[in-house]
Parts: C-alpha cells; sequence; structure tokens
DNA sequence: ACGCAATCTTGCGTCACACGCAAATATCGC
DNA sequence: GCGATATTTGCGTGTGACGCAAGATTGCGT
C-alpha cells in the first residue's frame, strides 16, 4: 500500500474518530464541522471530502466492522451449516476490534454517558441505520453465494440478512437498556436462537 | 375534535402530500421548502413548526401508517394466536389506505418512476428507517401487552417487532426490485411464513 | 356577544452545513 | 528529477433549521 493511500485511510480514520470523541464527549450539536478537522489537523473544506455530513463520519467506524462482518461470513468453511457460520460472526463483532483499544479512554463513566446519549440522538439513528441496511445489503449478497440462492429473484437471502441484522439492532437496544448484568455476547446469543427456532409464543 | 385541531390536522396533511407529491414529480432536491409551503398555503416558517425537515414531512403519511397497525394488533380479538394476528395486520397494511384513494393520481406511470426515485433517495432512507424504528418500538409495546411479557426486561416483544418489521422491510425492496408479477400482499406473506418457520436453509 | 387567554402563524435574523470550482500542493510512475 | 495524477485547501453560494417576538386566530367563560 503506497503513502497516498496509507495516508487516506489515516486521515478519513482520524476525522471519524475526532468526529466520535468530540460527540461522545459534547454531544452532537455542540461540535462543529470545524472542530473535528482541527482536531484531524486538516482543513474544514477536506472534511467533506471524505465524508458528505457529520452523521455519516460518526457512523463510518461501524458501517466498516459491518463490512469486515461480511468478509468474514464469505470466509467461513464451505461445509458449515450456514446458520453456525453466521453465529460465529455475529459473536465475533461483539469483541472490542484492535483500532477500539489503540484509543485508550480516560474518564470510563463519562464516556459510556456519552455513548449512551450518541446513539440516542435522532439525528444520528437514521444514518445508523441506513449504515446497517448497506451492511444488509452486503450480508445478503454473502448469503446468496453461500446457499446458492439468488439474490435477484429469492427472498431468502435477503430475509435472513434482515433477520441478523434485527437480532444484532435488538440484542444492541437491550444490552444499552440493561443495567450492564447481562453481556452483549449472551444478548446477541440468545437473540440469534430464538430467531433461528421461529419466534414461538412464549 | 375542534376547529383548531382539525385545522392542525388538514396544515400537516398539506405539507406532507405537497412534499410527498412534489418530490416524485421534480426530485428530492429540486424541492425547495418554500415550494412546499406555498403548495401547502402556509409560510416556509410554519413548515418547520411542522415538520422539522423535509425528510421527515414526506415520511410522515408511513409513520401514521405503521402506527394505525400498531393499533390494529392491539384490537385484534384476545384469543387469537399471535403471529395469526401480525399476520392479518400486516396484510391489511398492503391494501391501498383511504386517503391515498383521495388524491387521484393523472400519469400513473410517471408517478410510479417517480415513487420508485424517492424511495432510491439516499437521504430519505435514513428517515424512513428511523420512522419503521418508532413503529417497531410501539410494535413491541403491542405485542408485549398480548403475549404478558416484559417490555423492559424480555427480549421476546422487540425480536418479534423487529423481525415484522424485517420482513416488511424485505417484501417491499423485493417488489420493487421485481417486474411486478409477483403481488406484494404474495411476498409479505412468504416472507412472515419463512420468518415464523426459523429461516432454516432451503 | 364580548373579551381575555392560549395557541398558531409569520417574518426576520442567524448559524451551520454541503458542495462546486479552481489554484496550490503532494504523491506516483518512470 | 519530471510530468502526470490525486488530494488539499480557500472561497463563494444556496439551503436548511430554528430562536425570537409581533401579529392573527381560536377557545372559552361570562
Amino acid at each position: 500500500m503506497g503513502l497516498r493511500e496509507r495516508k487516506k485511510a489515516e486521515t478519513r480514520s482520524a476525522l471519524s474518530w475526532a468526529a466520535i470523541r468530540l460527540t461522545a464527549e459534547r454531544g452532537f450539536d455542540n461540535v462543529r464541522v470545524e472542530d473535528i478537522a482541527d482536531a484531524a489537523g486538516v482543513s474544514p473544506r477536506t472534511f467533506n471530502n471524505y465524508f458528505s455530513s457529520k452523521a455519516e463520519a460518526i457512523v463510518s467506524r461501524h458501517l466498516d466492522r459491518f463490512h469486515r462482518a461480511a468478509d468474514e461470513l464469505r470466509a467461513r468453511p464451505d461445509g458449515e451449516p450456514l446458520w453456525e457460520s453466521i453465529t460465529e460472526v455475529a459473536l465475533s463483532q461483539v469483541e472490542p476490534g484492535a483500532e477500539v483499544l489503540a484509543h485508550p479512554i480516560a474518564d470510563r463513566g463519562a464516556w459510556v454517558v456519552g455513548v449512551r446519549a450518541m446513539v440516542a440522538e435522532p439525528a444520528l439513528q437514521g444514518e445508523w441505520l441506513r449504515a446497517a441496511a448497506r451492511a444488509e445489503a452486503e450480508f445478503a449478497a454473502a448469503v446468496a453465494q453461500r446457499t446458492g440462492t439468488d439474490l435477484e429473484k429469492d427472498i431468502y437471502p435477503h430475509l435472513v440478512a434482515a433477520a441478523v441484522t434485527a437480532a444484532t439492532n435488538v440484542a444492541q437496544a437491550q444490552f444499552l437498556r440493561g443495567d450492564g448484568t447481562a453481556s452483549m455476547r449472551d444478548l446477541l446469543s440468545e437473540a440469534l436462537v430464538r430467531i433461528t427456532s421461529g419466534l414461538p409464543t412464549p
């Protein structure tokens, strides 16, 4: 990878991270594009060369994450049953990635509060859901490839992808709603099991 | 209902409808807020008293529709099995509502093209999905009430609501993708059946 | 029927955002 | 090194979202 691409990736990452950090610290609309650009060491105009909105910058990390999930699904051994692969991939996403460990958090309590406020921000939810939808499309493609179904004609791969997205979102929401006793891993696992058993009335 | 409330409802409806019609006719960013306000016979400033963005105005009709779906679910006979109720309610939503019949379309071909472009508009997808998410929350509440589960602690009602939303979205997408031979009703019905059977690999 | 209070509408001003364009700057392939 | 290709940057423009306060409309008690 040449210098050019590396720098682009770094700038993108710096902008995204700055957007997230500042938003968690001060709240979404107490952060101006200028602040983000400053924090990343580029001009305000450059910000919009990378992202077309603050919301997009904030969500981009999650989008990348989803992106990798689809890759992982494709990389799973061929004989493995579909739902086993999906469960493995989904659960592997809850482990903290390398790039979050690279940014140590000083005040963890304040950080959690900030992040909670961030995901509750209406202006971000739309963008978040849009990212999930894009990821879902890619995931559906991976499922189609794996199951030999037709992405155009069959409804199956789309349904599976949508169900997995739904399970992920629900587990996430439940996790944030809860008091911290339930682990994200268990919640996600339970959500997937219930989806695959057809959600019978309890 | 007093004059005041009725007028408010009318203005809201007029604004929403104008936003949808103009967007379908000319495309999302060839419509200014001023145009919508003009078409509804109010000042531009008033537009923002009702909706905080163009996107919100356009989506508000769909949100109302979802809203009614949750009501219908609550209104279903008590003994009816959950998924039977849900299927009925979902399928009843695909019939054209009274308010769309009230606005006759002149050029149906152009209209369909316009609507397709509208739902493909990135700037609207986020808002659309947010509306679906809000509806989902309400739907989850209805499911919780019906099944005697706890909206706070149990994951079940959220999962059911999310699954129904997913099925609806997938059916919708498939319908738009297709050539018009498959009926929305059949697609949605199939999606729900597959979800409730746990999406086994075909 | 009248008038006061509550509510809604409207115009104005402001701030921020998204983005087209062209010049300056940096990187790449050779 | 050097020309070709990308990227960054500053500037200008159009629009959107919304606070604020004055004016208009409706609700309601008498």
